[in-house]
DNA sequence: ATGCCGTGGAAACCACGA
């Protein structure tokens, strides 16, 4: 089975990509952040002519999430992060599909940093904290996939000494994704390339993407019931090279039978 | 060091992103 995950940065305004990739790569199940879309905007029937069917969560203007399934139905779950009934922002959603729990994320930005917005992303990783332990005390296979807007070590920064005072690289953000993956997680990125420089998402100017300017900061975190079902992971990184693209590129798992 | 590009929505600019 191939799970996706792929910020798209407006799925109305990238439809013609998001289709020919989905052509293109097949994946059983797809994560989509960034909608840019309300819930009546979302493109149904051009998805379920591709052969997905969709839930989704849309926003107007912003953020947004979606997950995608070729084959098997999908059991939503939640469609918010619990833990705070205040957050009106539509960055979460869970399912059960094709017998794993999965979560569709797309983490607070936080810039800029110290202020509210960091603020926020902070509270919110609190929050995945706490449901993430709920999820492994469950004691099923969880997949953790999206934008998490972390880059998790130096590692994942073309330029890590221009980031330290960036939300997405502040010794907070780095500890928090640290303590959510001590919890029990795997990196499947990590687990796989251990010392590659590996990035999923490159700025639209300064040719960034010609430079190989990039942050990796979409991932996949797996529950210990896939340590021996990890077959192969990877970046599409080819698509954010397509005409009217994403910043971001599609990220990929491949799992095998427990 | 930086929103230099790009999207969506409202209103011929602004908020937001990483």
């Amino acid at each position: 089975m191939k799970i996706a995950t792929y910020n798209v940065n407006g799925v109305n305004g990238r439809l013609p990509v998001l289709l020919r990739w989905l052509e293109e790569s097949a994946p059983d199940v797809v994560c989509l952040q960034e909608l840019k879309a309300p819930q009546e905007k979302f493109p149904e029937q051009a998805i379920l002519d591709a052969g997905y069917k969709a839930i989704w969560h849309g926003q107007k203007s912003w953020n947004g999430v979606a997950i995608l399934s070729k084959d098997g139905d999908i059991e939503e779950v939640h469609r918010a992060l619990p833990g705070d009934d205040e957050d009106t922002q539509s960055r979460f959603i869970e399912a059960n599909v094709n017998g794993i729990r999965l979560v569709c994320l797309y983490l607070p930005n936080g810039n800029p940093a110290p202020g509210p917005k960091f603020d926020y992303k902070l509270d919110w990783f609190k929050r995945l904290q706490l449901h993430s332990k709920e999820l492994l005390s469950l004691d099923i296979p969880v997949v953790l996939a999206g934008d998490f807007n972390v880059m998790p070590a130096e590692i994942d920064v073309y330029k890590p000494e221009r980031w330290v005072n960036d939300a997405l690289f502040r010794p907070e953000t780095r500890a928090a994704f640290k303590e959510l993956a001590e919890q029990g997680w795997t990196d499947a990125i990590r687990k796989l390339y251990p010392e590659e420089i590996i990035y999923t998402f490159w700025d639209y100017f300064r040719n960034a993407y010609g430079r190989n300017a990039g942050l990796r900061i979409d991932h996949f975190l797996l529950s210990r019931h896939f340590d021996e079902r990890l077959r192969a992971a990877g970046v599409d990184r080819h698509v954010r090279g397509w005409e009217k693209t994403s910043d971001h590129a599609p990220v990929w798992i491949e799992l095998g039978e427990g």
